[in-house]
DNA sequence: TCCATACTTCGACGATAACCGAAGCATACA
DNA sequence: TGTATGCTTCGGTTATCGTCGAAGTATGGA
């Protein structure tokens, strides 16, 4: 019951900057293969190797093996929501970075965060889902009503397969940049496929950054009632 | 504002033994001197001054300095909701615990979380808040209603002294062994501190455990409706 | 003033772990 | 079957860091 060792074992694995890094560039949501994650961290692939299993035996990471490949991503959306957290945390003990750069404020604006749309774009979006009483808070838990089920659907969302995933439905994850809350869990997941489907937006290839298209803003905005 | 460095620098600090032990430790809530810290963690004086001094220039901890001794705590709410947030995760990445000794289960029935109430009876204290009103959710945030501040003024809690605080009055954090929110923040603390005054309440010296009294738990059922 | 206590600094030792070169295994494709 | 590609294992080097003994500074009390 005593957690101590543990939290230090997790503790290890978030402790080393070529770890630390590979982390980070999962937070984009997709899986890479260990020679990418190898070559993004700067390392040989022999030492990502060595990273990489150890990160997985810590629970950090999940494994998909297809042909001489190895897909690696975050194991889970705790994981991400703990990688936010840190994030966070240490920007808010860091001096405050003042200057922002057109870079950062794009990510402060709308971003990948693992899978589901994070920054004020996606803090939007959590909002204005509770405003239109398509979702609520029921204790601590966050659940999609049948006013929200219905619009859902209209959108092209398949509840009945989110329904089937193992992760919930609607999960609340904290904002770094902008400490609220916006919508992660599978439902997040799906809009954010949703809204790259429709060309809403796209993701930078090399950052966590969405980009809206000027047509893409106008009807997330008319959709959801901004 | 890539934040990897910062992540490495945090998760190395939490990485060691000796610290996690530390900072498990200060859960409890009391600030520590230096060399009950290096008791507690089985070290050297001099061995905890280096670890104390590192977890503070960190901005995990707060320090006090009080004639010769230093008094140690940590820093704020967000780095104990990260605590638990880890012990959260690794017991879920452990294999599970099925042996649940009568220790486990009083640490599940309640629990001090840095200051404030944790475990079973935590949640419970939270969702009978929100069932009578006394607090609602608000987008994200947990706000007291004016029924609510009603109620704590006759409970004997000074919010006014609450609200010059700079910490936020009202904080949900997630309880690693419910995956439950509970109520922290400062009146989660100012709560706490009450039960404890009313003497519903008594810390285990050694562990986060607390206990009720038959009397206490009574009381406490009766005045929040369970 | 003197001593006890609390903490710090310095230096040295030892363990751990990150890193890469070299060689090895496994899969894919021609 | 041969060759390229992706990943792994092994061995050795290097750097970092936790640890403590010894000595030093600061505070409180007799």
């Amino acid at each position: 019951m005593d957690g101590t060792p543990n939290i230090a074992k997790i503790g290890a694995l978030l402790g080393d900057n070529t770890r630390a890094r590979m982390l980070s560039t999962l937070m984009h949501g997709k899986a890479l293969t260990a020679s990418e994650l190898a070559r993004e961290a700067g390392v040989t692939a022999q030492t990502a190797t060595s990273h990489l299993a150890k990160m997985e035996a810590g629970g950090l990471l999940a494994l998909r093996k297809q042909g001489r490949h190895k897909y690696f991503a975050l194991a889970n959306d705790d994981v991400a929501a703990l990688l936010e957290t840190l994030m966070g945390l240490s920007a808010g003990v860091e001096p405050i970075r003042i200057t922002t750069g057109p870079r950062d404020s794009a990510m402060r604006n709308a971003r990948v965060c693992y899978n589901h749309l994070a920054g004020n774009k996606g803090i939007q979006l959590h909002d204005a889902l509770i405003t239109k009483r398509y979702l609520k808070h029921n204790d601590a838990e966050l659940v999609l009503t049948r006013k929200g089920s219905h619009f859902m659907q209209e959108f092209g969302i398949d509840l009945d397969s989110l329904q089937a995933s193992r992760t919930p439905m609607c999960r609340s994850c904290l904002d770094w940049s902008e400490r609220r809350s916006h919508l992660a869990g599978s439902l997040g997941r799906a809009l954010m496929a949703k809204f790259e489907q429709l060309r809403w937006v796209k993701r930078d290839g090399n950052s966590r950054v969405i980009k809206f298209s000027a047509k893409g803003e106008r009807e997330f905005n008319s959709t959801f009632g901004l």
